[in-house]
DNA sequence: CCGCTTTAGTAACGCGCGTTACCATTATAC
DNA sequence: GTATAATGGTAACGCGCGTTACTAAAGCGG
């Protein structure tokens, strides 16, 4: 196995026949270097001629920069329902950091893994900044981070922090789905939480539904709500509680696909067939989604506009820039399917669902 | 944004009253280096004590080497069945990377990009090897790098190269498919490829295939045969095309899931409910097949084990062992779920098929 | 012609670290 | 006691590049 040739500097000016510095200054475009345009164009073709890339370390050492963003996966129990997230988040984060001329570390962390490993890429300049996605409450280095000033952009809202953050308008987007339901009649509507309220994600859904119901002058009631906990299983037993009661709901919003699922299979089980005899409104419009049947109805999350902004507002923080906004929140959309009973439940043709996945 | 103040081997060696040349030779553990371990400690606790982290570039401006290796992630039309793989592949390669001290980059490539814009990463000097998936047999530039001797590993093989692969027994796990189908009693066996078969992969299924058939002594049909093209789409028409058959196939193997997906859909609308009138077997197992009604029978592809694999050969490549094998081809496993007939339909629970993923 | 500015380009420094060559001081061998 | 080796450590170089300070030549007004 050879080892590669690379060409330098000093190489291209020697082809050239001007200084290291010339072809510096040419190459980086320096504003205010005085280069005729005959020697700019010599270092210009010389530099094409011999296939000239600069050293990435060198560039790195001398200018302090690395114009590289690192994207920090936590790896967690609930990680199929997070890897539904990863491309398209991670697409838009790459393609933010392209478009600054960035690039991007991907680094998962482990759940048995100690608190803070990551922070190796902070310290040791591996990075320019991090996006942070499932973030630890109990996090202190992270904290410590942010406190040295390290540019860092949280995917998923920390409670009680300034750290700079992007995720969706949760409340928002429950709000959407129960509207919706409340659009096509119903008034006994449950509730399934995604995971336990402890997660800020989980308690604005909770929120959205609430002001959902209050804004339809219906009585929030606590026995229609029951906790998710991110997996099948959790939404499977949590529908089959609520199909206790003497009024079973007409309608339940499940606020995690993932849940849903599990509670979809309940309640085909137990002969509530949807949408007929219950609908269902999911939360997160996993690809699954749009395969199970019935198809699901659900709040879509922009994943790739998740990267995107992520990626983005990181690199204004990186480069100085006063973001105005250090909380983006993006919108949702609700993609209706089968299982709310809005859509004809059986159109022909190798898709379910009126909603095809933009990219 | 107070900028970071960072910490230098030049801080740690007056803190500790030695050298810098000390400093570097105790924190690197240099074999034959001569430090007395009074020494030794006194550097060691002032390393620890002002949370040393040495910088990236400047240790890979001195060494010569990255320690990182990229993924170059090609986007295609194909994407949605893509990204079923990418959860799976980067965690793979990121725990290989991270066992033996590697980051990991992630680099999309658009599907209207230039061919080769990722050589930027070997030529500046940013990674010491790639990962390469989904690659174009048209990228001279690829071919290019790998004769100047730079550290190259692809995921999927390509035609006629020499250049280190990772994937799946493709051939094997075709077989497989159709030897389950075979044990069930089917005799009429379809096939939908997954692609059309310039495809490596779908040459070589299609090859399990008729491998499988003749072992059962059983000949070769091709009005049996259809051609996928990667998406729901191609399933649906290929199936119904199959249907018009005066003696339909009993069983189809379909080699991908996303394919298999929209043939389900055509068999339940044209009446052919599955599994009880038609068998079917999917290949990949993508997050989907689980979660669709009948749960798909499917050929299970390990893509941690894919990852793994990738990044493990690629470092020993950068590193200099020759590898004893330059093409890694993985097993399948058969997931066997309700679509093919031979498990109880509706096991009541959360989860439908017999198999959980294992991570 | 002189002094001043502008233009065109270069020499030299430093980024932080790995590494080699080298220098003192002791221990060991004879 | 002296030659030799081992021990403990340091000074200095170079990695490739960005950048600054400087020089030399050319332009230019008086």
């Amino acid at each position: 196995m050879r080892a590669c040739a690379y060409v330098t500097q000093r190489q291209v000016a020697e082809e050239a026949g001007v200084s290291r510095t010339t072809v510096s200054l040419v190459l980086n475009a320096v504003p205010d270097a005085h280069i005729s345009p005959p020697t700019r164009q010599r270092v210009l073709d010389a530099a094409r001629r011999l296939d000239y890339y600069p050293d990435a370390a060198a560039r790195r050492l001398a200018s302090g920069k690395t114009r590289t963003i690192a994207l920090v996966w936590h790896r967690a129990p609930d990680q199929t329902y997070r890897d539904a997230f990863l491309p398209g988040l991670l697409d838009g984060i790459s393609r933010a950091a392209r478009r600054y001329g960035y690039h991007v570390l991907f680094r998962p962390v482990a759940v048995d893994e100690p608190n803070g490993t990551y922070v190796e890429l902070a310290r040791g300049r591996h990075t320019d900044g991090l996006v942070l996605s499932g973030p630890r409450s109990d996090d202190d280095r992270l904290h410590r981070l942010h406190a040295q000033g390290f540019p860092l952009v949280l995917h998923g809202r920390l409670q009680d922090t300034e750290i700079p953050s992007v995720d969706v308008d949760n409340v928002r987007g429950a709000m959407t789905a129960v509207n919706h339901l409340l659009g096509l009649g119903h008034r006994r509507i449950g509730l399934i939480t995604n995971a336990p309220t402890v997660y800020a994600a989980s308690q604005q859904r909770l929120d959205g539904y609430r002001r959902a119901l209050e804004e339809a002058d219906i009585v929030y009631d606590e026995a229609l709500v029951r906790q998710g906990n991110f997996d099948e299983e959790s939404g499977y037993t949590a529908v089959i509680d609520l199909l206790t009661l003497k009024h079973p709901p007409t309608a339940v919003f499940i606020a995690s696909d993932m849940v849903a699922i599990g509670a979809l299979r309940a309640l085909q089980e137990q002969g509530f067939s949807v949408p007929s005899r219950t609908a269902v409104v999911g939360f997160d419009d996993i690809t699954a989604a749009r395969f199970i049947t019935p198809a699901l109805t659900t709040v879509h999350v922009p994943t790739f506009g998740l990267g995107w902004s992520a990626g983005e507002l990181l690199i204004r923080i990186i480069e100085g820039d006063q973001p105005h906004q250090i909380h983006v929140e993006l919108d949702t959309e609700l993609v209706v399917r089968e299982s709310c009973g809005a859509a004809p439940p059986h159109r022909p043709g190798p898709l379910r669902g009126c909603y095809v996945n933009e990219r």
